[in-house]
Formats: C-alpha cells, sequence, structure tokens
DNA sequence: TGAATAGATGACAAACCGATCATATGGTAG
DNA sequence: CTACCATATGATCGGTTTGTCATCTATTCA
C-alpha cells in the first residue's frame, strides 16, 4: 500500500553514527512480522514488499539471521521464513549481536583507543553510563514487543496521538 | 612520545555508528590542545604529533573549522592556529555542526524514514529521550572543559583510579 | 628579491555499508 | 522426472569516511 518508502534508503555508508545500521532495522521490522504470522512460513519477498525493504537484501539479512540460529528458513512451494525460537526471546540486543552492528563494541565516543576506567577521555564517565542505557533498551525490547507495536497501530488511527504513541516498549 | 596510536585508526568508513565520526574526536582533542596553548599559534604538525593524529587529515579538519569561524589560521613563519572565540564558548556540539556529524541530525533508531510522535516507530519515545540527553552532553562541554581534563590528567598519575576519572565534565 | 615556513587544495586509495542483478541450489508437487 | 518455487550465493556498483601524497599559495624574515 505505502509507495512512500517507509525507509531512508542511502546508497552508500553514509554514516548514519547515532542509530541501528540499516540492517538490524529492516530486520527489526521483517521479524515483527514474522512474528505476526503466527509460526506460517512468510516469504522475503512478501515481507520486502509489505515494509519497502529491498527484497534481495533482506534476503542476506535472513540469511545471515538463520545462521545466526535466529531464523528458520525452507526453501521451495510452501516455504518461507520462520523464527526459530518465541518472539519472547529475541531481543533488539540478539539482532545486532547476529548482524555485528557497532553499538554491540564498546567504542570510545570521540574515537581514542586507550579508554577506558583506568584511563579516560574526556567523554567517557558520560558515554559509559549512556551507553549502558542503550545497551539496556536494546536488552529488554523483543520482537514479539515490536509485533505487538505494529499490530496496536494497526488498529489505531494514522497519525494519531497518544494512542499510537503510549506502549508498553518503554522502560523509563 | 606514545608510539601507540592513541586514536583508532581506520581505513574507510567502516561504520562506528554509536561514537561521534573520527573527525569530531580529532577536532575535540585537537582544540583541547590549542586551548591549553593559551593563545600562543600551534603548529598543526605539533598537534598531530602530541596526539597521533594524522596530520593531513588534521589539516584538513581544521582548514572547516576555521570556514566555520571556530579556529583562526595564520600562514607562514610564525603562524599557526589559534581558537576563533573564547574556549568556555565552543561545545563539542558546535564541532559537530561544523564538521556535519550526523548525531546533530535527527534520525530514527531504527531507520525508518517516517518517524515522528505521530507516527512513531517501536523504539521512538526511548530514542527521542536517549537523543536529547547526547545533544544536553554535547551541548554542555565545552573545549575548555577538555583542556581542563587533559591538563588535570596530566598532573595524575597515568592508569591512575579516581583521581583521573573524576571530573567536572560530566553532567549527572 | 629570495629562502624558508606553514597552511590550502586537489587527486587519489582503501574500506565498508547499502543495494542490485544474475545465477545456483535445494525443496515440493504433479 | 519435470516444472516450479523460494532461498542461497557471488559479482558488482555507488557513496561516504578516513587517510596519504604531491603541489600550490600566502606570509615572514634576511
Amino acid at each position: 500500500m505505502p509507495n512512500k518508502r517507509p525507509y531512508i534508503h542511502v546508497s552508500g555508508s553514509q554514516g548514519s553514527r547515532f542509530m541501528l545500521s540499516q540492517g538490524v532495522g529492516y530486520a527489526a521490522i521483517a521479524l515483527g512480522h514474522i512474528a505476526a504470522a503466527g509460526g506460517k512460513p512468510v516469504l522475503v519477498k512478501e515481507i520486502a514488499e509489505a515494509a519497502s525493504i529491498p527484497a534481495p537484501y533482506l534476503a542476506k539479512i535472513v540469511h545471515m539471521l538463520a545462521k545466526r540460529g535466529l531464523l528458520a528458513t525452507q526453501r521451495g512451494v510452501g516455504g518461507g521464513v520462520t523464527l526459530a525460537k518465541p518472539a519472547t526471546e529475541i531481543s533488539l540486543y540478539d539482532l545486532c549481536e547476529a548482524l555485528d552492528d557497532v553499538v554491540v563494541q564498546p567504542r570510545c565516543m570521540l574515537g581514542t583507543a586507550e579508554c577506558s576506567d583506568a584511563r579516560a577521555c574526556p567523554a567517557h564517565k558520560f558515554w559509559t553510563a549512556h551507553r549502558n542505557k542503550t545497551l539496556d533498551f536494546l536488552r529488554s525490547t523483543y520482537v514479539a514487543d515490536i509485533a505487538a507495536f505494529e499490530a496496536r497501530r494497526r488498529w489505531s488511527k494514522p497519525a494519531d496521538g497518544p494512542g499510537a504513541t503510549s506502549l508498553n516498549i518503554l522502560p523509563s
């Protein structure tokens, strides 16, 4: 339905620091779709069309997630993609790990190589605490939450106020 | 002196989401050095050697910051780089803006194009609050703070505990 | 004027991410 | 066995950031 692309399509790496990689974003939405299907295999093509994600690229992400044990794929007629474990047991953090997002690697905010509690950069104290909050969110947000959020939004009025934005997905 | 490089040198964009760009990190440390010189012009080469930053790359960053009005450069004998305004008036946020770091651009955590209060992605509420804290830190941390932090660390024992890590640079 | 100094500038390479295309491979159904 | 379907896989491309190199230009000083 939406011919306006719901993703920021950027050729090249283009940066985008301070957000998850595009791949993890795609994965999060895709797994939400798969979870919503309730165990029935879903085609990569279907997901790609529904979420306006480039299909060949999504196929590679799906393949990687299958290799890492988060998805199960089945070729041939009647095949498709299913979750390899319950939607309540796959967190955003798991997706970041599986897709090697840099957010899971401890990095200095300023890029210094030797940055630790013992030898801190000027931003170290802030960044350590801030990063922990990021990881807490990723570890406590599950594919099930994403599916529930998307399902709820589908019943709310689009572009609605509080109904569309108050969700249990939000810690603190 | 340090032949171990204090920066993570990565050829290529390599990602590094969830930190500032390498350029902003270099700029922050470089301006700390310049501020510490107390108004005397500092050579790009000196800064580069002291901080183990690639000199030609630093030269470009310095040039950009000069174009944006944060630094003043002077060629010829006795020349070098000085701050164009007081160290207490140049924030990390200013550096990010001048160097077009993506942190200053509002972006959805999951990369969706249409993400707003009205049409939120599952991470929107968390991310909005989290991002505001990031910006608060950047806006309230100044080149003067960096210079002071580096100066203090120089007097502390290297790799020391609380003395080296407790600093006024940390909000909350 | 000429030499030395120091930043300015442009060309270019490497690495990575996002994306696309074509083709191979593994399954199911008849 | 054959046709068809759906994922698997590899080649390739464009764009961005980071980094290197060579050269130009501006300034100072003798």
